[in-house]
DNA sequence: TTGTTAATTAGCATGACTTGCTAATTAGGG
DNA sequence: CCCTAATTAGCAAGTCATGCTAATTAACAA
């Protein structure tokens, strides 16, 4: 994603409004590699903000992500995530303390669905899922992030078993 | 997944009960390679069985997903998909048509998250989009599947398109 | 500076998917 | 055939995301 500044040049050329929640969250989402879901966004924007709504959130994240500023991440673990960061990377996703974090496997071969099975593929979306750096340590820190709602199937175990884990 | 025959035998050593429910869904689910959401195994159980629960169907495929006997496969557009084969496997996704394919990268150089960056990769999941066979051809007859609800994010745009090109 | 206007925001409603809860039912062993 | 624990059905609730609309506001011109 751009900087603010450059943002605010765009916005201007579309003839979109530089409104102050939107500044808010090109400062926000800038040089973040939080992976933030909408509602994260919305915690933090509130108390610089307060009476932001919601639903302005997800709508200009929407618009940046048309406007090719910033990814949308589906981990499978509930909310989207957004990624202000537009190059090719993968994601890790760490089962104990939910941290995400960016992978760079560009050096490694890429993958390819073989058109021999007749597939054009245009994009191929990759998740590493395991124990972080600081999971793995005997004196572990863990935690599991806040936001471990929404639990498709399967997740919602793994959640639930790392959450008792916790509470024991 | 094993043979519902051989499902039944499990579930009467584990003491569970073999409801016609279940056998009935042990038998959809065999063999199955349509990748299925829920809904889907729903319809269809429906027929054959007019009041069952869609709750019984949730809970009968967790229970299978616990029992290593399914694979639930997330695949960011929609409604979670059940997947009876336990092989390594990745999948496609047809953006045009919605269909959902095996693919076989176990031949590919394997994937593997650097434990120089300090992670534990414990699972690795890929998914490949683009178009299918059948709707690359020139007299492609596409057709977006029914269970193209729950759209997340920029997900939704794209069927929304695709849609929008149907109608026309 | 003020007025105009179209874009944007806020807030609630709605929708999709999944799980929690509980009373009623039922499979299976004795 | 009876008993009991397991299971089912059905509805409520929860999470995430989007639709809709009235009210607000930024941007531009006079």
């Amino acid at each position: 994603m751009r900087s603010p500044t450059e943002l605010a040049q765009v916005f201007r050329e579309k003839q979109l409004k530089l409104t102050p929640q939107r500044q808010l969250l090109f400062g926000l989402l800038h040089d973040n590699d939080s992976h933030p879901t909408a509602e994260s966004l919305f915690e933090i924007a509130s108390k610089q903000m307060p009476g932001i709504s919601l639903r302005t959130i997800y709508q200009t994240l929407g618009e940046l992500a048309d406007m090719g500023e910033l990814q949308l991440v589906d981990l499978g673990n509930g909310a989207m995530r957004f990624d202000p960061n537009m190059g090719e990377h993968q994601h890790f996703v760490c089962g104990s303390c939910g941290a995400i974090h960016d992978v760079d496997i560009t050096s490694a071969p890429k993958l390819r669905a073989g058109s021999a099975e007749g597939f054009a593929v245009e994009e191929v979306g990759v998740v590493f899922h395991g124990r972080c750096d600081r999971c793995n340590r005997p004196n572990r820190g863990e935690q599991i992030s806040r936001n471990t709602k929404r639990s498709p199937g399967l997740q919602a175990k793994k959640i639930k078993q790392v959450k008792q884990a916790i509470s024991n």
